[in-house]
DNA sequence: TCCATACATCAACAAATCTTGTTGGGAGGG
DNA sequence: CCCTCCCAACAAGATTTGTTGATGTATGGA
């Protein structure tokens, strides 16, 4: 079957979702440097709360960050293991070198 | 300012949404074997006509597929520059080693 | 010149996504 | 306890995105 393929796919779409919006796109920039909790997300990207915990589900869900509870404070961490994974999935679709394949396929 | 920062997130945000859709992936997958016009991209994928000129128009807006026409047909073909960019792109994402920043934010 | 093919584009609708405000739970501090 | 702070989750509305069917344009053959 295409499951396979299919579960790659479905997983690529995950991934590249979770980074196509500008506000995940600057947590992740803020967590290069380190974990931080949630207040001091909201205070540099100067986002409502529940817009920064929207964008933390979707990028825990994604597997790109992770959470740790440490007594009222939430600490987001960048999961490496997913950026990884990424860079597998984007080499697994550059071109391939070769020129195989039909040369024109209707002309 | 802001503005050369700015330029790259949005850059990355229009690669990443181009590459977070069904279709479009099968798209990118079916060009991997090299130029395809757009009939032999409806047949394979089983997508009607006007659904994947919408999906090459968003991949051809991102710089990761180029059109060549030839007589009455189109053929499309991947920008391996536009995969070396991703691939910049996400190892500048990548967490950094060091452990830099503060540890706790608010603790 | 007429017709068929290959493709782009548009309009309208459907569906997914994001934002904002609100609510509620857990963890401390007084 | 009571009150405050930090955060997740929910609901409702706005915006964006994708699909479908129809129309338009260019090319080439009869």
């Amino acid at each position: 079957m295409a499951t396979a393929a299919h579960f790659r796919t479905d997983r690529a779409i995950e991934l590249f979702h979770a980074l196509s919006d500008e506000t995940r796109l600057g947590i992740i920039e803020l967590l290069r440097k380190g974990e931080r909790c949630v207040c001091e997300l909201t205070d540099t990207l100067d986002a409502a709360q529940s817009r920064l915990s929207f964008h933390l589900r979707v990028l825990k869900d994604a597997g790109i960050v992770s959470d740790r509870k440490d007594g009222r404070w939430v600490h987001y961490e960048l999961v490496s293991e997913a950026f990884e994974e990424i860079e597998t999935l984007v080499a697994g679709m550059k071109p391939r070198a070769v020129r195989g394949g039909k040369e024109a396929c209707c002309a």
